[in-house]
RNA sequence: GCGCCUGUAGCUCAGUGGAUAGAGCGCUGCCCUCCGGAGGCAGAGGCCGCAGGUUCGAAUCCUGCCGGGCGCGCCA
């Protein structure tokens, strides 16, 4: 058993540890159970603390009734577990429903409180340099709320990697170079003559405010006013995420990959010619991607000489890998899903292994203006801006919004209901959890909130204790859990559902236990120590989101 | 036509092999001598898109069909 004070094993991870050491005794195999057997909260009352499925797992392999295998796991796990379990109870087809002690209960608060701002950190064995890109809208228009989607993801996923122990970099790479680019030149320019827009050009108002912001805006050179205009636009796009808290390590400039002789890109073609992954045809040259996966080959360079995007995309390749980069998330919008293939079998071309690029899909967030969907297009003008949202509903209630569902599910986004309901917004809930707690807090003295009084104030008191109390500190020792899996699933929406569910029971507790004021002080303390516990939890799950977590409201 | 994503309560969404499927909003009815009522309790509300299959067990995995989103350019 252990029971070692200063470690800090996740007190699941405790039990799961137990559990699997179970299985391998009654399998007979020193160490391995051979089976995977999980951990679970029962749902209904008096099916246990947690209950474990090893027995069924091991049925088909022993040969065995499941049940039967069950009360041979329960005489494994008593003396393993020892003043940590109540007792252990087959139930159902075969299950094994574990009851935990308060002993086990105290001991796991404890290690909430001791883990700190570490709390659920260090659980990667391996770091690896891991680059997250994303954005990377064109500065050829202010942000548009669909970006704050991307932006809250890339971002929430980087502080959810980061707090797990990777090696995390964010960047914003940005086309600087292109057609579209010429094309916003030409926009400004002809907004500043008082002359026709070129065919398909910006039609928005920030066209005519860069008319008037960019001296020379009529006389210039169309390069010159179209690299001026990127400039004003990269300024406003970073001004915008830094209000949205994002951080971002590297803002990159595909103009750098083309600049210099021989350029970067250049020299990531030559490397695709030496591997004999480039051919001519029609005049343009391919990059064989068939070769990898993909089901059509690219055109890497035009039969008017121009480098394709996707060229620049492999210069941005190579520029990762000499900078050491293990590992790639680049989320991106549902439609440029097809995007993946192109580079990952770019990738293989480059002889790097394609499986370290990741590319989550992150369907669409659609508008909904009255019951008509409003169609978003950034040349034609019509859009709504993140600033825009985050000026009507704010930046928690933004990224709450934009972070509570899954990325693979497209998000229907009603102005009038955002702006109607932002009160509502849930985050709102997590947040006067919070604010609760810390005004509780308040009237206790310093020294009853350090560290060292709240750890022993966890396992103080001999009394029993409330079933509230136990279900706080079940969700408290999920979150380790929690963070795994938002992270290895790229999953960031798993950490806003655990921090709503974490408030609702807090909220259970503190309305059937009084805190400040309890008695004997033993049960006080205890209380005041799992109150703080939840307070620290709720602010690392938020700030995981990148949501903030104030004292009052 | 082909490819990717998706279909769960009136609405917005969690739940990627476990026992009688959850939350918020909305609806109905209650609860403030009490640590923050931006709260709580109770209730109504579900062929988990449909049909097969795998499994001791399926909202979850497989197949087909139906509905929705997005792609299928020497555009980005």
């Amino acid at each position: 058993m252990s029971t070692a004070p200063s470690q800090a094993v996740a007190p699941l991870q405790e039990l799961r540890d137990a559990v699997r050491a179970a299985a391998a005794v009654v399998r007979g195999s020193d160490g391995e159970p051979g089976v995977e057997p999980k951990l679970e909260r029962p749902k209904r009352a008096g099916q246990g603390d947690y209950a474990t499925n090893a027995a069924l797992l091991l049925a088909p392999v022993l040969g065995e009734a499941p049940p039967r295998i069950a009360a041979r796991l329960a005489e494994e796990l008593q003396p393993q577990l020892g003043d940590s379990l109540d007792r252990a109870e087959v139930a159902g087809p075969g299950f094994l429903n574990l009851v935990l002690s308060d002993s086990w209960y105290r001991r796991a608060l404890r290690s909430v409180l001791a883990a700190g701002e570490r709390y659920g950190a260090d659980q990667v064995v391996s770091p690896e340099r891991t680059l997250i890109e994303f954005v990377s809208a064109n500065p050829t228009g202010p942000l548009v709320a669909a970006s704050g989607r991307h932006a809250a993801y890339g971002d929430a996923l980087a502080r959810i990697l980061g707090h797990l122990g990777q090696d995390v970099s964010r960047e914003y790479y940005f086309n600087d170079a292109g057609s579209q680019v010429r094309l916003l030149g030409e926009s400004v320019q002809a907004r500043a003559r008082g002359t026709e827009l070129p065919a398909g050009g910006y039609q928005g108002d920030y066209v005519a405010t860069l008319a008037e912001e960019i001296p020379d805006a009529d006389s210039g050179a169309v390069e010159q006013v179209a690299s001026q205009a990127v400039a004003l636009l990269l300024e406003k796009i970073k001004a915008t995420l830094a209000r949205y808290g994002v951080q971002y390590d590297l803002f990159l400039s595909e103009r750098t990959l083309h600049a210099g002789s021989p350029s970067a890109l250049d020299r990531a073609l030559e490397e695709l010619e030496r591997g004999g992954h480039l051919y001519r045809s029609e005049g343009a040259v391919w990059l064989r991607t068939t070769a990898f996966g993909d089901d059509k080959d690219r055109v890497v360079v035009r039969s008017t000489g121009e480098p394709t995007y996707l060229a620049a995309d492999l210069a941005y390749l190579v520029n990762k890998r000499d900078r050491g980069v293990q590992r790639q998330l680049i989320p991106v919008g549902a439609d440029h899903h097809a995007w993946m293939r192109e580079i990952r079998a770019a990738m293989a071309a480059l002889g790097g292994d394609p499986d370290t690029i990741e590319v989550p899909i992150l369907q669409f967030v659609h508008l909904i203006e009255g019951s008509e969907r409003a169609a978003m297009s950034k040349r034609r003008g019509a859009f709504v801006t993140l600033d825009d949202l985050l000026d009507e509903i704010g930046v928690d209630a933004t990224r709450f919004f934009m972070l509570r569902s899954s990325h693979d599910r497209t998000i229907d986004l009603d102005l009038d209901l955002a702006r109607r309901e932002s009160a509502e917004n849930p985050v709102y809930y997590i947040q006067y959890a919070h604010a609760r707690i810390a005004s509780m807090l308040r009237r206790v003295p310093d020294e009853r909130l350090a560290d060292p009084a709240l750890i022993s104030g966890a396992e103080s008191g001999s009394g029993e204790l409330h079933q509230p109390e136990r279900a706080l500190i079940q969700k408290l020792v999920e979150f380790p859990d929690e963070v795994q899996e938002a992270g290895s699933r790229r999953a960031p929406h798993r950490i806003a559902a655990y921090a709503l569910e974490l408030a609702q029971q807090f909220t259970t507790f503190y309305r059937d236990c009084r805190v400040i004021g309890a008695s004997p002080e033993s049960v006080e303390s205890f209380r005041i120590a799992l109150s703080a516990a939840a307070g620290r939890v709720i602010a690392l799950s938020l700030g995981l989101l990148g949501v903030s977590a104030p004292d009052m409201m």
